[in-house]
RNA sequence: GCGCCUGUAGCUCAGUUGGAUAGAGCAUCGGAUUUCUAAUCCGGCGGUCGCGUGUUCGAGUCACGCCAGGCGCGCCA
C-alpha cells in the first residue's frame, strides 16, 4: 500500500522528466495545503524546479499537469498562485486506503524498502551519581528514536555508553576502603557512593592516595578492581529501576571501560595513519584542511602524562561499532553542549576512513526551570530522575483521585504511572529538541493543549465508546466517508506514515507528537459533528470503524513516542 | 577574542528545510451540556516573526551587518 505523497511524488517526477528532461528533473516534494481550500496535497518541488532552469514556473506547472498520469487518488489538479500544483485526494481513494489500513496490524504504514543498521547511542549516565533531568531527554528522545526507526523495519542497535571509568574512581575506592557505610549503602546506593565523592573530593590531604588507588585500578590490581566492579553493579541495578519505569532497554550496555583495551592501539593507528600528531606534548589530532574546525582546538587523545580522553574513547568506540556491526548510521542522542566535540570526532572518522557511516549528533536543549535557569531543586542541587518521576506520578494520582474518587486506589495509581510518567515524556518530546525548554508541572499535566493527558484521554473516549457499543466487529464493516468531518478525519490518518518518515528523516519526534494533536483536533470535530452509536446502520459501523482507527493510530503513535495508553481516566 | 545555538502573540512553544492570508495551548472575553466521559467543544481578542540591508516571482526560513541572551573554546566528560 503506497501512500498519496508517494504515489503524486512519483507521478510528479516521471512528468517532470517528460516536461524537462531526465537530466534536469528535480524531485517534487509533495507537502500538505497550507489551507485546504486548495487541495490535500502541493508540489513544492515544481516551482523550485523552473526557478533552476530559468523557465516561468507557471507555464512549466502547467506542462507538468499535462503529463501527469496516475488513477483516481486525486481529482483533476490545478495550478494557482506562482505556480502552485494542487491535489485533492477523491473520496473513494481515501475510503480505499482507510479500509486497507483498517485490515493492516502496521496500520498502512509500510516497511522501508531498504532497511539500514543504525546504532543509537543515548542515555549514558554516570556511574556512581544519580540520574538526573539531564539524562531524561538524552533517554526519552533515544528510545524514541529507537522504535520509530525500529518501526519503520530498520535494524536498529541501541547502545548505552555508560560513564564507567576515569579519574572520580580513585576517590571513590579510597572513600570505599575507609569511609564507606554499609547500611547506608544498602539503602540507598547511589547516595552513599555520591557522598563518599564528596567527602574525598572535599578533603585535599587524600588527594595523593586517590590518585595512587586510581593507578593501581589501571594496571589490573585484583582488590580495586573488584571494588570499581561493585560500584559499577549497584549503579547498574539503581539505573535499572530507572529504565524500567520508563519502559526503556537497551541492546547494550558498553560502558567506556569497555573500550579501554584499545586506547593505546587507537593511539597508535592514529599516529600511524599521520592522523594524530605530538603538539605541547600531547596527542592531537587536527583539522587545518576543514574551514569549520581549522580555527578550533584540536581533538587531543592522548594527554601529556600519557593518559587517554573521552576524545580517544569515543574514536576506538567508533572503531569498534563499525567493525562489529558494520551500521549505515550511528546518532548519538547528547546535550547541545557537546556539539563542538562531535563535530572533531566525526571529522576525524571522515579522515581514517573512506567511506565511514553517517554519522548524527542528535542533540538537545537544557531544560529550565521556571525562572530561566537550568532546572535545579531548591538547594541548587541537580534535580534527580527518580524524584522526578515520583513527582509525576504523586500528581498524575491527585489529578486522577480529583476526577473519578470512586475508582479503587489500585487502579488510579496504575493510571497516575502511565499519565505521569508519559506527561514527562511527551513534554520533552513535544519540544522542538534543539531549543531550551521550560519546564512546567501544570502544562505537561493539562488536559488542554499538546500533552500527554490529553491524548490519553482522547483515546479513553474512544474505548468508552467500544465499551457502550458492546462487543464490536468493527471490522467488517464497510467505510463510507460522507460527512465533512469524517473525510478530514480519516485523511489526516493516511498521513501517518509519511509523518514517521519525516520523523525519523530528522531525528524529531516533536513532529509526531504534533501529528497526534492535529490527529485529536479532528476527531474532536468528528466526535461532535457524526454521532456513532446513534447512527443508523450502515453508518454506524463505518463510524465506529473510523473510531477503532483513530484509537489504534493514537495508541500506536504514543507506543512510539514510548507512552502507554490506558482503558479509563 | 573566536565559534556554535537561540530571539515568533502578555506567557510557554510549533512552524516539514524558500511557498499562498504566520499557528496552537495558557491567560483574557463570549458561547455550547435532557451527552458517545465537560479532564470536553466552538468562537472573539491578541504579531513590524529582535533590528537593518540584501538575494527573488515569493523570506519567520537563505546571505551579510548590528543588538540581546545561552553555551563552548588542549590535556574533565
Amino acid at each position: 500500500m503506497s501512500s498519496a505523497p508517494d504515489i503524486l511524488a512519483d507521478a510528479v517526477e516521471r512528468a517532470l522528466r517528460s516536461a524537462v528532461g531526465a537530466e534536469n528533473a528535480g524531485p517534487a516534494i509533495i507537502r500538505p495545503c497550507a489551507d485546504p481550500k486548495f487541495g490535500d496535497y502541493q508540489a513544492n518541488g515544481v516551482m523550485a524546479l523552473a526557478k533552476r532552469l530559468g523557465q516561468n514556473p507557471r507555464a512549466l506547472a502547467e506542462k507538468v499537469i499535462a503529463e501527469l498520469q496516475f488513477s483516481d487518488v486525486s481529482e483533476p489538479p490545478t495550478v494557482t498562485g506562482a505556480g502552485f500544483i494542487n491535489f485533492r485526494l477523491t473520496p473513494s481513494f481515501v475510503t480505499r486506503q482507510i479500509a486497507a489500513a483498517t485490515n493492516d496490524e502496521r496500520l498502512g504504514v509500510p516497511t522501508v524498502a531498504q532497511p539500514k543498521t543504525v546504532v543509537i547511542d543515548f542515555s549514558s549516565p554516570n556511574v556512581a551519581k544519580p540520574m538526573h533531568v539531564g539524562h531524561v531527554r538524552s533517554t526519552i528522545i533515544g528510545d524514541c528514536l529507537a522504535r520509530v526507526l525500529r518501526f519503520l523495519g530498520h535494524r536498529v542497535i541501541t547502545d548505552n555508553h555508560l560513564g564507567d571509568w576515569g579519574t572520580q574512581f580513585g576517590m571513590l575506592i579510597i572513600g570505599w576502603k575507609r569511609f564507606r557505610n554499609d547500611e547506608a549503602l544498602q539503602q540507598d546506593a547511589i547516595g552513599e557512593l555520591e557522598r563518599l565523592y564528596k567527602y574525598v573530593n572535599d578533603h585535599k590531604e587524600l588527594r595523593d592516595d586517590a590518585k595512587a588507588e586510581l593507578v593501581k585500578l589501571q594496571q589490573g590490581d585484583a582488590e580495586n578492581h573488584e571494588i570499581w566492579q561493585k560500584i559499577i553493579d549497584l549503579s547498574m541495578q539503581e539505573f535499572s529501576k530507572t529504565y524500567q519505569r520508563l519502559g526503556v532497554s537497551f541492546d547494550h550496555t558498553l560502558g567506556e571501560s569497555f573500550y579501554n583495551p584499545m586506547l593505546k592501539d587507537v593511539v597508535e593507528e592514529l599516529k600511524r595513519l599521520n592522523l594524530a600528531r605530538e603538539s605541547e606534548g600531547a596527542m592531537c589530532i587536527f583539522f587545518e584542511d576543514n574551514p569549520e574546525l581549522k580555527k578550533t582546538s584540536p581533538l587531543l587523545i592522548q594527554k601529556a602524562d600519557g593518559a587517554f580522553l573521552y576524545g580517544t574513547t569515543d574514536m576506538a568506540t567508533l572503531k569498534c561499532r563499525i567493525d562489529q556491526w558494520h551500521p549505515d548510521e550511528i546518532v548519538y542522542v547528547t546535550d547541545a553542549r557537546q556539539q563542538l566535540h562531535f563535530k572533531q570526532v566525526f571529522a576525524a572518522a571522515r579522515k581514517w576512513w573512506e567511506k565511514p557511516p553517517d554519522l548524527r549528533h542528535v542533540y538537545f536543549g537544557t531544560i529550565l526551570g521556571e525562572d530561566g535557569k537550568p532546572l535545579k531543586t531548591r538547594d541548587g542541587t541537580p534535580v534527580k530522575l527518580a524524584d522526578l518521576l515520583d513527582e509525576a506520578e504523586e500528581r498524575a494520582l491527585s489529578v486522577v483521585t480529583e476526577k473519578n474518587p470512586t475508582l479503587p486506589l489500585v487502579e488510579r495509581q496504575q493510571i497516575a504511572r502511565a499519565v505521569g510518567i508519559g506527561a514527562v515524556k511527551y513534554a520533552d518530546l513535544s519540544q522542538n529538541r534543539t531549543t531550551d525548554y521550560v519546564f512546567s508541572w501544570s502544562k505537561m499535566l493539562a488536559m488542554n493543549g499538546n500533552t500527554a493527558p490529553y491524548m490519553q484521554y482522547a483515546y479513553v473516549r474512544v474505548q468508552s465508546i467500544f465499551r457502550k457499543a458492546g462487543a464490536t466487529k468493527a471490522d467488517i464493516a464497510t467505510v463510507s466517508l460522507e460527512h465533512a468531518a469524517e473525510l478530514d478525519l480519516a485523511k489526516h490518518i493516511l498521513r501517518f506514515p509519511e509523518t514517521l518518515h519525516a520523523v525519523a528523516e530528522d531525528d524529531k519526534p516533536n513532529w509526531l507528537t504534533g501529528y497526534l494533536y492535529d490527529l485529536t483536533g479532528k476527531f474532536s470535530a468528528f466526535y461532535e459533528n457524526c454521532p456513532v452509536l446513534q447512527s443508523a446502520e450502515p453508518t454506524r459501523s463505518s463510524r465506529l470503524l473510523l473510531c477503532r482507527l483513530t484509537a489504534d493510530v493514537i495508541k500506536r503513535g504514543l507506543n512510539l513516542l514510548g507512552i502507554e495508553v490506558i482503558e479509563q481516566m
